[in-house]
Order: C-alpha cells, then structure tokens, then sequence
DNA sequence: TACTTGTGATAGTCAAAGATAGTCAGACAG
DNA sequence: CTGTCTGACTATCTTTGACTATCACAAGTA
C-alpha cells in the first residue's frame, strides 16, 4: 500500500464521529512514518482539502501543530456549488473521479449514483478517436448535467 | 499462439468464480510475458473491453496498477445481453431514452440511476459543437458502460 | 517593567526525481 | 488488408530534500 494511503488512513481512524477533529505533530507523524515531513503536507492537500470535507489549522514554532477539522455541510445547494465550481469548460478524468469520489464520501450522492456517474466520465466511455480537449469537455457537461439532475432530485425531496 | 493470446489467457486463469477481479502491475506484467508495456493496453483495449464483460480501473504514479473487473454473470446476464444488443456503435439520444426507460420499467436500475443515465445522454451533456454521429458514438459507449457497471454492482448484490 | 533581539523548534513551499500507466504512429506478420 | 507489437513520448501520482517562514521563549537592554 502506498505511504500516503497509510498516513490517510491512519489520520483517519483518529477522527470519529464523537470527535471530528484531531491534533497532530507533523515532525511526529513523519517520524513514524519514516518519511519527510513535506510528506504530510502532500497528504493533507491531496485527500485532506476543503473540497474533500476538511479544514487544516496549523501553527508553526515551538509547540506547534496541525490540526485536521471534519467539516459537515448539505443540501443540494452545495451539490449545485460544488458542480459550478470544480467543473469548468473541461475536466479531466482523474478530477472527475475525484469529485464524485467527494460527491460520495459527504453523502450527497448513493454509491449506485457514484458508480453511474464514474462509468460516465471513464476513459471506457470516451472511447473514440477525438482530442482530449473534446473528451475533456464533453466530460464536464456530462458530469454537470448529472450533478444537477441529482442535485434537482433532492431539492424535490427536501 | 499469439503473445496477445498468451496474455489474454493468462488474465483469465487470474479471474474466477470466487474472485471476479485482479489487480496487476503492467510492467511486471509486460516484463514477465518479454514484451513491451504498451502491448498490456493493447490487449486490454481489444480482449478486456466492455462489450467483452469486462470494467477495467487503473491509477499511475507509484503503487500503481491496472484491475479487471468481470461483469457477467447470472442476473445481471440480461443487462449485458440488452446493452450489447440494444446498442450498436451508436445510438440516438430517444433510442437510448427509450432504452432506459425499459430498463427502469423492468426494474434492472433504479429510479435514481436511469435518472443519472438520462442526464448522461442528453442533449444538454453532449452541447458541443461535434457531429451528430460522434455524439452518438459517444452516446452508445457512455450508456454500455454505464450500464455494465450497474450490472457489476448488481452481481456483488446477489 | 517594557521592549528588542536571538535562538531553537516547528510547519510550509516548491522543484526535482522516481514510479507508474496511457497514447499513438508506424513497423511487422500472416 | 487486418490485426499485432513496439518504442518514443506523454500524463499522472508519489516521495524527498533544500530552502523559507513563523512562533515561543529566554536573555539582554533601557
């Protein structure tokens, strides 16, 4: 398994439901790890950022920490926020992925959902012989699209 | 026998009933059958496609790997049977609503996912200035491949 | 006391190196 | 011709290390 999968995992058994929030060392945690330190860092913008449901304080100097804030929001307003803003003119695969990987863990879609959306925009799916530029912005209306008319569902049911 | 053959045969005997799923190292791969990376694509490409039953995932970068997944199976037979029978190399977004339609009456998807599928292959999605014959292209790989991926998570439900 | 400065302890940034997988055009074999 | 196969080039993800920024606290100074 690779380091950063571990340091993520290990981050995230350390935050509960009780406790949405956890203090740590980075020198610390790159000791135990065996790793640089900047490896933390890695791991905090790629899987612990804002759009993935979190919050990062950190304080640098003698006692100092970084601190990792689960952040719970919902709403299908926030589905349609989020669909605007991470999705442009074009989108990649890997950051579509990501997104409805996001979509998923904060519970504004079901798993069936997820999967659909990611058979979508999968390389499988794209596959003719057209520029990635196209692909690229054919993925981002396709994913938009589905985003809204999940998005236009739930409205419905609040 | 062919090197592709050898290859594709190989997979095979990795996938069974009990594991319908590997996970594999291309360059090990490449390097265990002598030949050149590039040729696992090619196999993958023309032996692992959807239409042959098979989803593949793959991630670059350190601790890669590529995995084949296998769709076909009981239950979820009749999906794969309609999707590769109902949809040519294209298709025209009301054949493809109609599809889902049908698919939704006869219960094989949810109400949520022919909804998602619907988005998919709506003109709203595919509003870019192309011909109408890639869009259909287009139309009939997303919706096979999103339909395989259903029939996947129904066969991990039975 | 109040302010300044120095020092050690942290954390952050960024670019480069390493590790994989993907694409595509063209050579090749049957 | 059609389907195989390869290699060069590209894209992506991870890991590290050198350099930078910030902070707490102690010591020095007025």
């Amino acid at each position: 398994m690779r380091l950063s999968d571990s340091i993520e995992s290990f981050i995230k058994t350390l935050i509960t439901q009780e406790e949405p929030e956890v203090e740590l060392k980075r020198n610390e945690l790159a000791e135990y790890f065996g790793c640089a330190p900047s490896q933390i860092n890695y791991v905090l913008a790629t899987r612990f950022s804002p759009d993935h449901g979190y919050i990062i304080e950190s304080r640098r100097g003698g006692g100092g920490y970084i601190r990792i804030v689960r952040v719970v929001q919902s709403g299908s307003q926030r589905l349609m926020y989020l669909a605007n803003e991470r999705i442009g003119e074009d989108i990649s695969e890997a950051e579509a992925v990501r997104l409805i990987h996001q979509l998923l863990e904060q519970e504004y879609i079901s798993r069936q959902e997820a999967e659909v959306m990611r058979a979508a925009v999968s390389a499988q799916a794209l596959s003719i012989p057209i520029p990635e530029s196209i692909k690229a912005a054919i993925r981002a209306r396709t994913l938009k699209t589905m985003i809204m008319t999940v998005a236009r569902q739930n409205r419905e049911e609040e």
